[in-house]
DNA sequence: CAGGGCTTCAAACGTATGTTTCAAACAGAC
DNA sequence: GTCTGTTTGAAACATACGTTTGAAGCCCTG
């Protein structure tokens, strides 16, 4: 069938180009050159530019959530009623990231760059629509943060999920120019996988740490219970 | 005199306009009609808008430049040869952020999001622009972590940076949202000087984190040997 | 007060954008 | 084959953008 062609090869297009070089800077025009397909095709099949924009997310993020609700949903049965642990919680969500069917090589990555995007480059619509569409997981999330570390003052727990939300973001956003760095300086390949093994234990590091600390830290910390 | 007024209000307003909106959706007759002067004023005291953003970054950077190797300077001849630990070496740095005079109530806080925005929204000419005016505080801010953690390898300190970086400047790129959240929702005020009080701890913990941390997820994929 | 270098101003220029139009091409049903 | 609804195509539309222009205004020196 034409039509699901011409729409694949859009929303294959948009991704890549939106992920390189951001929403605003990327027109209709690159994009359906890219798809080879007529300009009218996307307003024709989305309606608006944002409009795809949405679709592009929603293409990934609905099968992405539902993955992970199901993967929270095992975690808590597991757990038997005792609340998962911040490892527990934080891999479950980096399992479910790597896990999810990759469109091709770029992978997972493009994504995180999108979604690292979204939260940076506020377009209101956009925030709007991830808000209503996908806020339920995001919350679940957060909930299972906050039971994973009831040491912590609501203020410190706040802040220290932003740092959180900003060293994952951040780093997923800055595309393949880090791999790429790495690769070129220290000739050693990364993929999505291994910056998660890396980041995970920075982040639950992060978490867990001493409060108003002000001397270096002793090596002491040993979160898993 | 009427020059360095026009000026001084085109670069307050584009400030603040860029770090609200990012560098493409914000456009020149924003600035303008924001900072109250003629559109031609753009293009008659900078050349371009890109000259513009240049000299936005320009106007706060050079003098943070200085402040921060004067701190560095300081911190090594305190320490008297042995390597300042990672704590002196960020809070040097924070403090040297923190202590910048500051234009407006809302201070730094601007500066921060535009740094982030410089590094997301991967605008060629300003990353080139920073990388060739600012490189070498950067490099030296980059040696004085590497002699603080002699313990990580190359790649693992590498990608721990890039999570530091990317806590850092997504955090204070989220604006005053942030801010304004929780005082809405705690009833809490919250400065700078405090997040970065928080922010230090969580990023020194993270980077000082037991490698290759196990995983109670169960089953199947282990994180990289 | 006359002249000349800056600075401001309103207007226009050329270009790129998102969107719309409407005719042509196509698909499947009868 | 003919008809009907859907999809594609080339072209145009209106708008917004960064930039340029050239005249007017300003301020200081002589």
């Amino acid at each position: 069938m034409a039509q699901s062609d011409t729409v694949d090869r859009i929303l294959d297009a948009a991704e890549e180009l939106f992920a390189d070089r951001g929403f605003s800077e990327t027109s209709l025009r690159m994009i359906t050159s890219k798809a080879k397909v007529n300009l009218a095709a996307v307003n024709y099949h989305f309606g608006s530019k944002n409009a795809l924009i949405h679709a592009v997310f929603a293409r990934f993020l609905t099968p992405f959530s539902a993955t992970l609700e199901t993967a929270f949903d095992e975690l808590e049965e597991r757990c038997d009623g005792q609340p998962p642990t911040l490892n527990q919680t934080l891999w479950a969500l980096t399992e479910s990231a790597v896990r999810m069917p990759q469109r091709n090589e770029k992978g997972i990555s493009i994504f995180m760059r999108l979604l690292g995007l979204a939260y940076t480059q506020s377009q209101g619509h956009l925030r709007k629509f991830l808000e209503q569409e996908y806020g339920d997981p995001f919350s679940r999330f957060m909930r299972l943060l906050k039971e994973a570390t009831p040491q912590l003052s609501s203020v410190d727990r706040y802040w220290r999920i932003q740092f959180m939300l900003g060293a994952t973001a951040f780093t997923m956003s800055s595309s393949d120019a880090l791999r790429d760095i790495l690769q070129n300086k220290l000739g050693v390949e990364t993929t999505i996988q291994e910056i998660a093994a890396r980041l995970v234990p920075f982040l639950a590091a992060g978490m867990q740490a001493e409060d108003k600390m002000l001397i270096p830290v002793p090596d002491s910390h040993t979160p898993v219970a």
